[in-house]
DNA sequence: TTTCAATAATTGATATATCAAATATATCAA
DNA sequence: TTGATATATTTGATATATCAATTATTGAAA
């Protein structure tokens, strides 16, 4: 009798061929959509942006965890960012070893301007598959990282 | 009446948000992992090697579809390969545009000691989780792929 | 056979990932 | 205050991702 879910076998059987294969395949098909849609930027650099919104005042490597990133990455995509006049970065009043990170209003125009392609984007990609499934598979998924993260 | 998984909202509900988490961090995860015991190869490199094995003759851009890389990304990871003494590269006999790679010796008995590590990791990863969770996860992974390949 | 279009792979340019090392600043103990 | 240590971020080196452009070769039409 043979397990239906090899640890170790064809490539295709493993199920971390899977998660890696969709979220590629995911991120190959929405950073096509916005740049079909004019928008320059790509899907790394609005997460990072997001992920600044949301948390004012976060300091990078706080950032970075959030955005599960190396230090060294947001970094350079901040500079990025910087550059392209989506953020504005300060010195911190009280530790000047921080940055203080501001999305633009240019920023956040984008960012509004992008949503709804972004919708789309997850709504396309979870076609056919219902709700249920999808929370039961994010448990799953959280757990696996949960698991890894020593 | 809110729907328990929107499709925009916060960055922690959304499930490409725990795809992407996973997938990283359990790709530091093994690669620490094999680096602990000694091993100078990259899971990247780690899969397209495996690929070959399973599939001698096939040509690089299938591939490069197989391990869902660019063809650019396949031919660089395959020089370092090439380097390293992992594979062995020729020039097909019929089609001159073609290369011919095989795994070596030492390739092969790298791919062997391996994967005693790789089915560890495996195995921790999918600590607490039930093989019917993980086929429904690895279904819904592959919808996603489908959904998203044009 | 010459020419042109298709195919396989590489190369160039830029963005991101990763680890280690380096900077800059802050904090705490002596 | 000085000195040692800790913390926040950057930088360097190398690997991979992505797209566009290029090279080499093949195959088919004129």
């Amino acid at each position: 009798m043979s397990s239906k879910v090899p640890v170790a076998g064809k490539l295709n059987d493993v199920i971390f061929y899977s998660i890696d294969k969709a979220i590629r395949t995911y991120r190959q098909y929405a950073q096509k959509q916005l740049r079909d849609h004019g928008f320059d930027i790509t899907i790394d650099q609005w997460l990072v942006m997001k992920a600044l919104l949301e948390n004012p005042g976060i300091k990078q490597q706080d950032l970075a965890g959030m955005v599960f990133k190396d230090n060294a990455s947001v970094t350079r995509i901040i500079e990025l960012l910087v550059k392209a006049g989506y953020l504005e970065r300060t010195v911190h009043q009280t530790d000047r070893r921080m940055a203080k990170l501001t999305v633009t209003d240019k920023g956040k125009g984008t960012l509004r301007d992008m949503q709804p392609v972004v919708n789309n984007n997850r709504k396309r990609a979870l076609k056919n598959i219902d709700e249920d499934t999808i929370l039961l598979a994010k448990n799953m998924l959280d757990q696996v990282t949960e698991n890894c993260k020593h």
